[in-house]
DNA sequence: GGTCTCATGTAAATAGTTACATGATTAT
DNA sequence: ATAATCATGTAACTATTTACATGAGACC
């Protein structure tokens, strides 16, 4: 595995939690690590597919049948020597672009009540994100020590809260100093 | 502009500032929008050609001696109205992706203190950034009231400041708790 | 004369999404 | 029967980075 494709390694990850299927990896990801990460079906299936021709990965068994022509792929010593090799790799700083900041920036060209509209809504969004966390955070005290109740899915999921709660402050405080522009605007006319 | 390039929207906003060379926005933008937007080259200049040939730029001037070869950029009027229509539209949202957490999730397969080590590195990446942001935050303080010391550029300021914040404190959270778990690792044997 | 910064640009590789095509099985 | 879900896969497009090529002027 030369190039970087984190891909790849998101999918190694997700079989040494056990066997699975492509459709699985999807579904599992999306309830799970879904708050911090996403994977395609057009990223997903090929790269199943190269993985195992560089023996990273097996395929443990094709059905056909129940779940019409399903292939449960397998994690490899190699490949769980690989994903640890990853893990331990210092993480690669990926370039920001956060769009709202962008449009912030700029906002002088708009009206301030437009702006609060857009940081308004982005609020709402990272509301509902941080109301399934506590739901998942409820679920897990409930439920003990099983994966993925682990301890690092409690630490990602921290992260969420702690970074959730920190936007929604941000939010507020920015959407008070929108309100206070707006006024002033509407005085001088 | 039919495509959601962000890229165009970020040009025609520097260009909101003032005119501007190719040159000029990449290092206008690593020093004041960098903390949150970047742009490289090969993105800038054939982006640059795309709005020019639809009327949202033009050419101010043409230099050749001072500078060589230089090519200023002037925002049009149809430029400006893009700008301002893409500013108050929702920003959409981008599948998050977040190397760290995924790292962090498949952890249990290596050791605690090699955990430590990659949640350390992130702590001080943003530690860094941090100090840049209260840097620009104080001198901001000093002088006033011109761009980009406006309110908006403000805002983006605290943004990374109210998330720096709290992405410090939960590497600290977490990083006591990888020293709990690689106490216990060591006292099992 | 050498190196640094200014300045523009392209080619190739990488990353990733979206939309579509296909077909089986299960539940209503 | 028909709709939903299970399941795999590809093609086309969009986005973006990295590395390179080129050359002028400024500074020492």
């Amino acid at each position: 595995m030369v190039k970087t494709r984190t891909t790849g390694y998101a999918v190694l990850g997700l079989l040494s939690i056990g066997p699975m299927s492509g459709y699985d990896m999807k579904k599992f990801a999306e309830e799970s690590i879904g708050h911090f990460w996403s994977e395609s079906y057009g990223q997903l299936y090929p790269t199943l597919k190269d993985l195992e021709s560089e023996g990273l990965i097996e395929i443990q068994s094709e059905q056909r049948g129940a779940g019409a022509n399903r292939k449960l792929f397998r994690l490899t010593a190699a490949g769980l020597d690989e994903l640890r090799s990853w893990i331990v790799r210092p993480v690669r700083q990926r370039p920001v672009r956060d769009e709202l900041l962008l449009k912030l920036f700029f906002g002088r060209h708009v009206e301030a009540s437009d702006l609060r509209s857009i940081v308004e809504r982005a609020r709402g969004v990272q509301e509902r994100a941080l109301a399934d966390l506590r739901h998942a955070e409820k679920e897990a005290a409930e439920r003990t020590q099983e994966p993925p109740d682990s301890p690092y899915w409690m630490m990602t999921l921290r992260f969420g809260l702690v970074m959730g709660n920190a936007y929604l402050q941000w939010c507020d405080e920015i959407l008070d100093q929108l309100h206070d522009l707006d006024r002033i605007r509407t005085e001088e006319e």
